[in-house]
RNA sequence: CGGGGCGUAGCUUAGCCUGGUAGAGCGCCUGGUUUGGGACCAGGAGGUCGAAGGUUCGAAUCCUUUCGCCCCGACCA
């Protein structure tokens, strides 16, 4: 039982003029954090609280999915990520960290480095560990504080420099194994959210930079959130929009035969998909051929789309190249011939071919029949291109961005999109780490062979799942905090606490509260109802017990539920019997 | 890193354009009156106007530089 009087909870009437959203608001109106710095944040005892709630939660249920924790250091010698598959990937979002002296290293070359993440400090530690296939099929998890350059934090705890993050990490002797293992954890993740009180839906995922055969994302929908998910409420199909895809290539390939010879046409300024669109050319967008050129790990290539399609860039993570930008206007004219606007892949018309690591198309553009692309000199355009015949493709895969009200692959509904917060991410991560030669996973089989590890990594942002609870769970007046993570489950406001008799029956309730395994939180200060009733609403107490000089005279206490309107008289010699009934039916629901 | 915006008391802000000794509300302290949804009266404390440099008799205000913060884009739990 914690006495507002003893603990510390300033509460503001007034947002700070740094929050820009709800959540982040409420987070530093109800007095849960203060911002240190950019990205960087504080949590004040009544954040704490909540942060050890879901923490708790999280714990609970990888406890229960057989995962077992342990505790990593977050300050890491750079040298072993370095040898790992990721150093040039990840560097830039990863703090350098030098010991003082004469021979500390620059940032250039860091001797230490703030942890991000822990793929390359467990997996050395469980590789090196682990000779025999015997001791495998082991799930290791930490919580803990991470570390993140983030190119743009925002939002309050939403996308922090520093957060605190569940990381785990499972070692499976088979691919099968692993695959288990890894639906263990997304049920696990399920229950967590779920006991968190948050609406969420899990999403087919890119693999980014973690890399890895299949991933899942956790997401909260939110206007705020950073991400767009595709979904389809008819099939279930969902998908974050790096990876979506759609059911157009369903509607049928195209199979319009040749007009006729390829003509040259020209096209004085018109340098983009709209301007053709219009007169005097009138060629609709979908009729065109997009062609962009790329660069990665340092060889120009070129991807083909529609032009009324937009290119979903995470899905050139497919290609296999390790850094991936778009090429600037210089590499462009000097492979292609020309400059962007007048772009093509038409066969024979690309100055320097032999310069090209390789043409990619997206499967969509094989709706396009008789179609018009650029000619490679600036000005000039050519039509009745046909893919078979005129189009130099060395492959074709999925690389556009589904739009909203295109077809479920699944069920052919239309697609719905929306934006989510990413709350946890987890990977089948397959054998990238583990086979490493410096510190990689490796074991005995059980026929003799040595293996590496097949791994799966499982994340969820712990900081991030607080915001996220308070984006969902608020109204006017503040946060309405789900029963399971609320800091306290009870708060008792004693509006004349000088008085003995109200100050011993708050005692009374709150022990009785305590008992059946609520927090309790007396508010005993020496202020307004009005000041009282605001702040037991702005920090969203689930269980309201009003103790007042008015209700005693009558024999009564009043019983509110934060999310209801409804107060409830309640007769003295009946309100431990309610609150602790109530608590009961909070706890067991 | 590109684009935009903002830095004045613990919080919200006025003043800046058109230079002339910094003002309010909330909060805080003292006293009093109050006491069921952010009370009222009286008194009080609290500001190197983000920092540095410049222009000027004089700079919160104009100029330059710099730092910090917020928002939009690429990145992520």
């Amino acid at each position: 039982m914690q006495y507002w009087s003893k603990t510390y909870i300033p509460t503001l009437r007034e947002s700070p003029a740094e929050a820009e959203i709800e959540s982040h608001k409420l987070l530093l109106r109800a007095g849960l954090v203060r911002k240190i710095g950019g990205g960087i944040y504080a949590f004040l005892p009544l954040g704490k609280r909540v942060l050890d709630k879901v923490s708790q939660i999280c714990r609970e249920e990888m406890n229960a999915a057989g995962a077992i924790e342990l505790l990593m250091p977050a300050v890491l010698p750079a040298e072993q990520w370095k040898a790992g598959p990721r150093w040039n990937a990840v560097r830039e979002v990863m703090y350098s960290v030098s010991s003082a002296g004469a021979d500390a290293k620059t940032s250039e070359d860091p001797q230490y480095v703030l942890g991000p993440t822990h793929e390359e400090v467990i997996t050395p530690l469980i590789g090196s560990e682990i000779s025999s296939y015997r001791d495998l099929g082991k799930t290791f998890y930490q919580i803990q504080t991470k570390y993140r350059n983030e190119i743009r934090p925002r939002y309050g705890l939403m996308r922090a420099r520093e957060f605190i993050m569940k990381d785990g990490y499972s070692f499976d002797e088979s691919d099968e194994k692993a695959e288990e293992t890894y639906h263990q954890m997304a049920a696990a993740y399920e229950k967590f959210f779920a006991r968190c009180g948050l609406t969420f839906i899990s999403v087919e995922a890119d693999t980014g930079i973690m890399g890895g055969t299949f991933s899942h994302e956790f997401m909260v929908p939110a206007e705020v959130g950073d991400d767009d998910i595709v979904y389809c409420e008819e099939s279930g199909y969902a998908a974050n929009v790096e990876k979506a895809k759609s059911g157009i290539l369903m509607d049928g390939l195209a199979v319009e035969a040749p007009e006729g010879d390829l003509v040259e046409f020209e096209t004085p300024g018109a340098t983009t998909i709209s301007a053709l669109a219009k007169e005097p050319y009138k060629v609709a967008a979908a009729k065109q051929y997009k062609t962009l050129l790329y660069v990665g790990d340092d060889k120009l290539f070129a991807i083909v789309i529609r032009g009324c399609d937009d290119l979903q860039e995470s899905k050139l993570g497919s290609l296999g190249y390790e850094f991936v930008r778009p090429a600037t206007p210089d590499e462009i004219e000097s492979v292609m011939g020309a400059k962007p606007g007048s772009l093509g892949v038409v066969n024979g018309t690309i100055k320097r071919r032999d310069r090209l690591d390789g043409v990619f198309a997206d499967d969509a553009i094989r709706l396009i029949g008789n179609g018009v692309t650029g000619a490679n000199k600036d000005g000039f355009h050519v039509k009745n291109v046909n893919i078979e015949r005129d189009l130099d493709i060395d492959s074709f895969g999925d690389f556009r961005q589904v739009k909203p009200g295109e077809p479920c692959p699944k069920s052919g509904k239309p697609l719905k999109i929306a934006r989510a917060i990413e709350v946890g991410h987890i990977f089948k991560l397959g054998t990238k780490f583990s086979e490493s030669e410096f510190w990689g996973a490796k074991f005995h089989g059980s026929e003799k062979q040595i293996k590496p590890a097949v791994m799966g990594c499982y994340g969820i942002g712990v900081s991030r799942t607080v915001q996220a609870v308070i984006e969902q769970y608020r109204d006017e007046w503040g946060i309405v905090w789900p029963w399971s993570v609320s800091p306290y489950q009870v708060i008792i406001t004693v509006l004349d606490p000088g008085m003995e008799e109200a100050a011993d029956l708050a005692e009374k309730i709150g022990r009785a509260a305590e008992s059946e395994g609520a927090d309790v939180l007396v508010d005993d200060r020496d202020e307004r109802p009005g000041v009282k009733f605001k702040d037991a609403d702005l920090i969203g107490i689930p269980l309201r017990v009003t103790i007042g000089g008015r209700g005693l005279k009558e024999g009564i206490v009043e019983v509110k539920w934060r999310i209801e309107g409804d107060v409830r008289k309640v007769a003295i010699d009946r309100v431990v019997e309610v609150v602790t009934s109530s608590i009961r039916d909070k706890n067991s629901s």
